[in-house]
RNA sequence: UGGGGCGUCGUCAAGCGGUAAGACACAGGAUUUUGGUUCCUGCAUUCGGAGGUUCGAAUCCUCCCGCCCCAG
């Protein structure tokens, strides 16, 4: 992190979650002399026990006893309506649709660091840190986002959606640490959250049942056949949003060979299914585009999950939507999942799976 | 009711006198800031039922029950 003298006085708003590392990311900008305020946002979700929750209620009290020891103002912005409207409505509608959404992709995108961000700067702040595991550097005017010193723990596919212009205003103080250094910090700086878990699951799903969202909203999906390439059918199917292209476990069908979702026949409401090898397809094409590089090498690396190892592919323009064909077949091209494209370390942009072909 | 065949885990299926393989499904766990994948573990004291032969049977014999096929 730069420590010059640049940074004294700067305002940097942290949005803290509660956990280890947006509560080192904060000590991080202390010790580096910004000045910090801890910002919590409310997300309006019941907290069950025993569930690491990157935005529930006792995230709230964690947040603020981080603060408090590191005496800094600590706030909490209610953004439960957004969160409903722009995530949780979004996540029920894909599946609806039968795509596979990514509600993390969507908080990133349209909380973090689009309305937290802006009021960030709304007021006052220099900056929004948090705790990703990601690097931002700036090279003469134009700056890059990165992937972070721990590979293992590289988030960049999750933040993709972060507007090329917004860059100079966010901070990732974690970008150059091993996940058990931060953890070492908060130990050594006496954090009672050094030990929390690793946030796992959907926060605003209880018991990782997201199913139960749906039955709360009355929102049913239908039942409806299981079947093979041929269209013979194998079984039934519990409703289309239980199930996600490359799924194996829940079919309850019997066959020589596992079977796995290949894709939905969303107007005779059915799932087709197949063998391993029917879930490789040579390419896909993205929209929802967000571009973080002004020009995209002849070929480039695309993650079309996280924690995959980014494939080789080349990328053509198409009435704006990109069009990816990989040097070697992917498995489970998921239409609603993010596409995130590197060249080496940098972020290039991303966008969302329509189909793959 | 003349002849032939078959009944082993939820499903498919090895075993053919020596003390129940495997696959799929399912369950639990590990991994993971989505979902899925993957990995690990578990999963028939029992072989349609009842007797008998044998040191010992799912495997041999008898009867019964249930399916299937070919003849009428």
């Amino acid at each position: 992190m730069d420590n010059s003298e640049s940074t004294f006085k700067k305002k940097v708003l942290v949005a803290m979650s509660g956990g280890v590392d947006s509560s080192v990311a904060a000590l991080m900008l202390k010790e580096a002399g910004y000045s910090i305020t801890g910002v919590t946002m409310c997300l309006g979700i019941r907290q069950d026990e025993d569930r690491a929750s990157c935005c529930g209620g006792d995230a709230i009290e964690d947040a603020k006893r981080v603060c408090g020891q590191l005496e800094v103002p600590h706030f909490v912005f209610d953004f439960a309506p957004l969160m409903e409207e722009r995530v949780i409505r979004k996540f029920m509608e894909e599946y609806l649709e039968g795509r596979t959404p990514n509600p993390c992709i969507d908080c990133n995108r349209y909380l973090k660091f689009d309305a937290l961000l802006s009021r960030a700067r709304g007021m006052g702040f220099d900056y929004l840190a948090t705790g990703h595991y990601a690097r931002i550097e700036r090279e003469d005017h134009h700056w890059r986002l990165l992937k972070p010193k721990d590979r293992n723990k590289d988030q960049t596919y999750f933040l993709y959606p972060i507007k090329k212009e917004d860059l100079p205003h966010i901070l990732f103080p974690l970008g150059d640490m091993k996940k058990e250094d931060v953890r070492a910090r908060a130990h050594s700086a006496g954090l009672h959250v050094a030990q929390k878990a690793e946030s796992q699951d959907i926060c605003f799903v209880p018991q990782g049942n997201y199913r139960r969202l749906f039955e709360e909203r009355n929102l049913t999906s239908l039942p409806g056949d299981i079947v093979d390439l041929s269209g013979k059918i194998l079984g039934r199917h519990t409703g289309i949003i239980s199930y996600t292209i490359g799924q194996r476990g829940g079919l309850g069908i019997s066959a020589k060979k596992p079977l796995y979702v290949l894709r939905f026949d969303a107007a005779k409401n059915r799932v087709i299914v197949g063998g391993k090898e029917d879930l490789f397809a040579a390419g896909l094409i993205a929209g929802d585009l967000n571009l973080l590089a002004d020009e995209f090498p002849d070929e480039v690396e695309a993650k079309i999950r996280y924690r995959k190892k980014p494939a080789h592919c080349t990328v053509k323009k198409e009435d704006g939507k990109l069009r990816v064909t990989f040097q070697e077949a992917q498995e489970s091209i998921t239409p609603g999942q993010a596409v995130v494209f590197y060249a080496e370390d940098e972020v290039l942009g991303g966008g969302v799976i329509d189909e793959s072909f």
